[in-house]
DNA sequence: ATTGGTATTATTACTTACTATAAATTTGGG
DNA sequence: CCCAAATTTATAGTAAGTAATAATACCAAT
């Protein structure tokens, strides 16, 4: 049957693209054992772009993924902000975020948004995280969406006490309490 | 003087093609008011690729320093580990681990090389954080290397005490105390 | 057995963004 | 003004495609 060969191949050509995005129809199509014009029928019905498109996409996805990872100070979205006072910031786990052996998040990520969130509040121009006890309450997973907020509690002289708490849909995963350090002078 | 034009005009097309690397032949001739064939000498001298070897390469970078960012189960490189026992892992602090503010370690960063460490020494299957106290006792800087040792200091069911001190060249930045929990059943 | 429809392959013309050479032209300094 | 370097123009060839059309294969049902 010639429909299901079909379908058969282009779940093998989506295969192999992802794991090889860098070859040509020509290629492909010596992988696959079809022609180079079967290849490109294929390619149009998936949507899929040729090699030189598929490959700047590639690299401008990639260059802007690089650079909001390094250059985002909150990790997660500022949803809301009372500045010293408190805020709320959520984010999704993602692919990246769990190990692979268990697919649960890793721990720093939960962290990162958490400590994050705590020096966005305080907007201390000069401000390091002191003292940290979190508590990991129940394993998160892969696509869950966290919902962090942040509370400034105490003062005390450059010291700000903050906590944090991170919800999933059902329950609190995490619990953070940071003592932030301003360095103002 | 030619010679100290082209020069210049070397310069400007290295500059503007570290700012927008995407760009053609054609349209970096209109930007230089040159013709494309000086544009083209100009590559070759200059020994730079082409337009699409460019945007191939910084695909396969940016998508190799994605990898090692989200997928390295350890943050640091191990250089010891007694298994069950002991571990020490090294990290320099990059570009990308600094706030923009104030050129100071992201904590999240120093924390995920400890607490990553405290699992790889455990090597549980499935083994998540549970509680961590944490204590940042020194800004850490772009540039310094960071030496965590971690070291299981109790086992008690399936819950394992393990302590990770954090040092640059001169002195403890960091420590923490985990409680790490197989999930193992 | 023939017909119809889907799938595949082939063919041709055209495109972009080049490389590689060679030839012609411009230009600035001695 | 002349010369050599710098620059521009020209020409042929390449890879990896798009787009459109035609030819063939296959399979299934009437």
């Amino acid at each position: 049957m010639a429909r299901v060969q079909k379908k058969v191949r282009h779940k093998a050509l989506k295969e192999k693209l992802s794991s090889s995005p860098f070859l040509t129809d020509d290629a492909l199509a010596e992988f696959l054992e079809v022609s180079v014009q079967t290849i490109r029928l294929d390619r149009l019905e998936l949507g899929i772009p040729e090699l030189r498109e598929r490959t700047r996409q590639m690299a401008q996805d990639a260059q802007a993924k690089l650079k909001a990872i390094a250059s985002s100070d909150v990790i997660g979205d500022l949803i809301d902000l009372e500045l010293g006072r408190s805020g709320i910031s959520i984010m999704t786990i993602t692919d990246d975020m769990v190990m692979e052996k268990n697919r649960i998040a890793r721990a720093h990520y939960i962290f990162a948004q958490a400590n994050s969130l705590a020096l966005a509040v305080l907007d201390a121009h000069a401000a390091v995280t002191g003292i940290a006890n979190i508590k990991f309450k129940v394993p998160v997973s892969f696509g869950e969406k966290l919902i962090a907020k942040a509370e400034v509690v105490k003062k005390r002289g450059n010291k700000y006490f903050v906590w944090v708490k991170t919800r999933n849909d059902q329950q609190e995963v995490f619990r953070s309490k940071f003592i932030i350090v301003s360095l103002e002078q």
